[in-house]
DNA sequence: TAATGAGCCGATCCAGAGTCGGTTTTTAGT
DNA sequence: ACTAAAAACCGACTCTGGATCGGCTCATTA
């Protein structure tokens, strides 16, 4: 249950985010590193994804391509808020002042843009 | 590194962000649920979290009384800075939407909040 | 239908956490 | 100071999840 991604998983991901439909074959060259691992290898830590619902696979011809089922803003936002769950306190103040600490290393610019995305959250009444 | 914490140690550090300075005794009978671990258990949880500067401790007599050398909000804004840190590409703006995502879930009242909580941090001009 | 390429399965290895029992050390009472 | 009780410490084992592959199987196509 818990959202967690091993090391490979998550650099299967960012090449799935970076470029959708690729087959094992491609995933495995588009890896960037010292170290390549094996196309066996690859395909076990697609197939956790895929367990996990974090990519979905179409027989493609001869062989599966693989897309993101999961934008990385959505895995993002999804992370975030076990961590809320795990460590939440009852007090919504304890989450809030942990984004704006979060929030620290961000610029103004930023920080204006996010106000203006809870203004727009707040108008429209949530998704 | 990555600020990972199991279940055990989990609960160990809610009881002691509950109350502080309790030895590995009163730790483990404040430990709620079915199943509680022996003595040897929550000690090793203990020194793990030692080991991982989450708790410190003191010869109090005879025995070592533990504290949390985090708070809960720091855990909670250092998780989320690495989570961030884990998947940011690159976009402010993935990030940002990520907190309003989660921020979907909290009522106006707390985006109110949030907002307050923004306008002293980018007055203070970061902490 | 045979060969080539992809998928699938099982085996190993590792690291981190949980779990304890037993030994050692410390503390405190007589 | 000696010793009994309590706490700390250490080592062993288990379990889970991820990484890693080799090799067997199956399908597609020439």
């Amino acid at each position: 249950m818990p959202t967690n991604l091993g090391e490979l998983e998550l650099q299967v991901m960012q090449v799935l985010w970076q470029e959708s439909h690729l087959d094992a074959k491609k995933i495995r060259e588009s890896l960037q590193g010292v170290r390549v691992p094996s196309l066996s290898t690859v395909q076990s830590a697609l197939e956790r994804l895929h367990r996990k619902d974090y990519v979905a696979r179409l027989k493609q011809g001869h062989a599966f391509t693989y897309h993101a089922t999961v934008s990385r803003g959505n895995l993002l936002g999804r992370m975030m808020g076990e961590v809320i769950q795990l460590l939440h306190d009852g007090q919504m103040e304890t989450i809030l002042s942990s984004f704006v600490q979060v929030a620290s290393d961000m610029d103004d610019v930023s920080l204006d843009r996010l106000e203006q995305l809870i203004q727009r959250h707040k108008h429209q009444g949530g998704e």
